[in-house]
DNA sequence: GTGAATGTTAACAG
DNA sequence: CCTGTTAACATTCA
């Protein structure tokens, strides 16, 4: 489920409950929850992978990490490690990491990093970059100070569009090829969000699970490349990797 | 039945 | 202390 347009998607689904009045809240997560019954959830936001309830006396963040699931009004088998009750309406969260946050999010969250953001601020991304210069473009796309909501796909996938091989030390990425990377960021981050609320996803990929470069038909690596444990789909031939 | 996966981090080893 | 590895997660799919 989770990457930044993932994220989108389901603040979208949970939108009818923002103004709406908690009846209860639980789950077997270690978070406390007694505060939140009789709150109104005043505003829903996203941060990346992060989902934001945000209530009058603080903030719940929650993470769906690589197994989270949400039901609305529908339960499993399985104890949700968090729920929320509107009256006779009830969200589940399954294997979630749910937090209280108490500050202000503006004060925890740069919103300028986040690709699926109204403010992302590619100019921004681009001056964090470069204190990360010794580092691989593969390594640093997965890194959510800097490319926020970028999940395994989104790399692999700007990573092939712009032809660029995940093992390019950022310093030595020619500066018109980052600038289609960023485009490349936010355009494919659209199109995520439009194929996951059509049922298209996963049709439409170019590198990420395929055996065979769809541009000049020679075989897609699949290795672990840099320090980041994940499986990297790459075109050795026409991803060129810049030194 | 097995292994891998859209993710992160605490715990541990050296 | 710093750096790298591993396991864990009331999972799910091919």
């Amino acid at each position: 489920m989770p990457e930044g347009p993932s994220l989108i998607y389901l603040r979208e689904k949970l939108s009818p409950y923002t103004g709406k009045k908690v009846t209860a809240a639980g789950g077997y997560t270690d978070m406390p929850t007694a505060w939140l019954k009789n709150k109104k959830l005043l505003e829903i936001k996203t941060w990346g992978k992060h989902l934001l309830l945000r209530f009058a006396t603080g903030t719940v963040r929650i993470h769906l990490m690589l197994f989270g699931s949400v039901l609305i009004n529908k339960r499993k088998k399985v104890n949700a490690s968090f729920y929320l009750h509107f009256g006779k309406d009830e969200l589940n969260f399954y294997v979630v990491k749910a937090q209280k946050l108490a500050q202000p999010l503006d004060e925890i969250y740069d919103w300028r990093t986040d690709i699926m953001s109204k403010i992302y601020d590619s100019k921004h991304v681009r001056k964090l970059l470069k204190s990360h210069g010794d580092e691989m473009i593969g390594d640093i796309l997965l890194n959510q100070e800097v490319f926020t909501g970028v999940g395994n796909i989104i790399r692999n996938e700007i990573l092939f569009r712009s032809k660029l091989h995940p093992l390019t030390l950022i310093k030595n990425v020619p500066s018109a090829v980052l600038t289609i990377l960023l485009k490349e960021t936010k355009k494919y981050g659209k199109q995520f969000l439009q194929e996951k609320k059509a049922g298209t996803f996963g049709q439409h990929w170019e590198v990420y699970e395929r055996k065979e470069c769809p541009r000049d038909t020679s075989a897609i690596k699949k290795e672990i490349t840099g320090k980041t444990k994940r499986k990297t789909y790459y075109c050795p031939h026409c991803q060129e990797k810049y030194r």
